[in-house]
DNA sequence: TTCCATTGCGAGCAGTGTACGCAGTGGCCT
DNA sequence: AGGCCACTGCGTACACTGCTCGCAATGGAA
């Protein structure tokens, strides 16, 4: 199926077109944001922007074109960062801001991980992580391997920082909702290593873990990558 | 919710259960592996295991826990490789293995990424991780953070890796099935080094390109973790 | 002015996860 | 030995989902 992107969004003739594509993608990046992804049904998107069901798809081929405009519609709401020309740092600020977009609409993650997006919002994003690794003597092939190792590790890092979010707020609340799971395990030998780190540890839920595992991480890679 | 695994599987009273956790969880993991994910219905499960839908919820609470279940399931059907010492070795060796089991079962990285799962044989793995990276002088806390560095780029890699799978084989067919935009990208300025990159790169499609993404991008990690 | 591609949309279809309630089973306690 | 009752299996039903069909209304092009 062709991508929506290819499709053009106004016909030539007929009744003028109650709404448009932006305002459809809008109306359900707003549910997703305040409900969650799940709430983002068809019924629910037309009956925020006052239409129809049905209406809908005129103006999208299916949920899945939805998804689509959703992810590019918050590509360009937040364009990337202009570059300074340090290399390395640009690639930092692309990740960080990046990491920032994906943990101010929760379900963007998810969304990118399971379908790539290749609408103009993107492409935008994408130049820029080209212009970023563009001069450290990679061939095209090689700059794209780069890209694509450093944005799989920031999707998952935050998928992983959601995750955690989403399951409690701390180690002691966490250990409550397991009951006697929780501390079957920290108490048993069955496994050491895990039991050891659960004690010791301030817990998966420490309030800057996240964003250590991040900082670490990313600079490990861009090590990597630049050094590459 | 207490997880499905702080609940007893057996009554003490009552009649014999015709059926059992993992007995649906296997019926599960076959359908999701040869239909996809979105074919896992409690109704099919149900009809594989020649039952009844609602007796389904006699051995689950939820469509939740199944896939709780079928994490753990596959975990404990591929057991983590034994360690030999070498923690760098051991350390992608684990990695390896996680893709190979993720690529086996393609449903994995997507149920995994969005719900962390704490089973028995889920902690088996983890056991291991923290073994590999034990004796690198890190603290506790160090060291789930290290690890969390290691799997969530996995996760990351495999996600990519399946998406850009699903959505074509190689880089020709992809570029036909984008139609008319595909050729306005690389011939278009907007985005010169989009442009230039799919020209000049053997594509995302590329045969091998996955196989090298994920192992420039592991090794990199690697440096920084066993670095410290 | 006529034509007809296009829009809005009510109704309906096939599918989903899950709750309810009842019949039947069989281990435990008297 | 007998009966209690916790338990299992499951038919039915509910509220929801994405999506299609068909029809009335619109308004630029010919």
């Amino acid at each position: 199926m062709e991508p929506i992107w290819a499709r053009p969004e106004q016909a030539a003739r007929g009744p003028r077109p109650a709404h448009s594509r932006a305002a459809v993608a809008a109306a359900a990046v707003r549910i997703a944001d305040t409900e969650g992804i799940d709430a983002v049904s068809m019924r629910r998107v037309a009956a925020d922007l006052g239409a129809g069901t049905a209406s809908l798809y005129r103006y999208l081929a299916s949920k899945d074109d939805l998804l689509d405009l959703m992810v590019d519609a918050v590509a360009r709401e937040q364009p990337p960062p202009d570059p300074t020309g340090d290399r390395r740092a640009d690639l930092r600020t692309l990740a960080d801001t990046t990491r920032a977009v994906m943990l101010r609409h929760p379900w963007l993650a998810a969304v990118q991980a399971s379908r790539p997006n290749i609408g103009p919002g993107s492409l935008r994003w994408l130049e820029s992580w080209l212009t970023a690794v563009d001069g450290l003597g990679l061939d095209a092939d090689e700059m794209l391997t780069a890209v694509d190792t450093v944005r799989l590790f920031i999707t998952g890092a935050v998928l992983g920082e959601l995750a955690v979010r989403a399951s409690g707020l701390d180690m002691n609340r966490w250990m409550a909702e397991q009951g006697s799971y929780g501390d079957a395990i920290a108490a048993g030998d069955r496994y050491p290593r895990v039991a050891h780190v659960m004690r010791e540890a301030k817990g998966p839920h420490a309030g800057d873990r996240a964003e250590r595992t991040f900082a670490q991480g990313i600079e490990r890679i861009l090590d990597g990558v630049v050094a590459g």
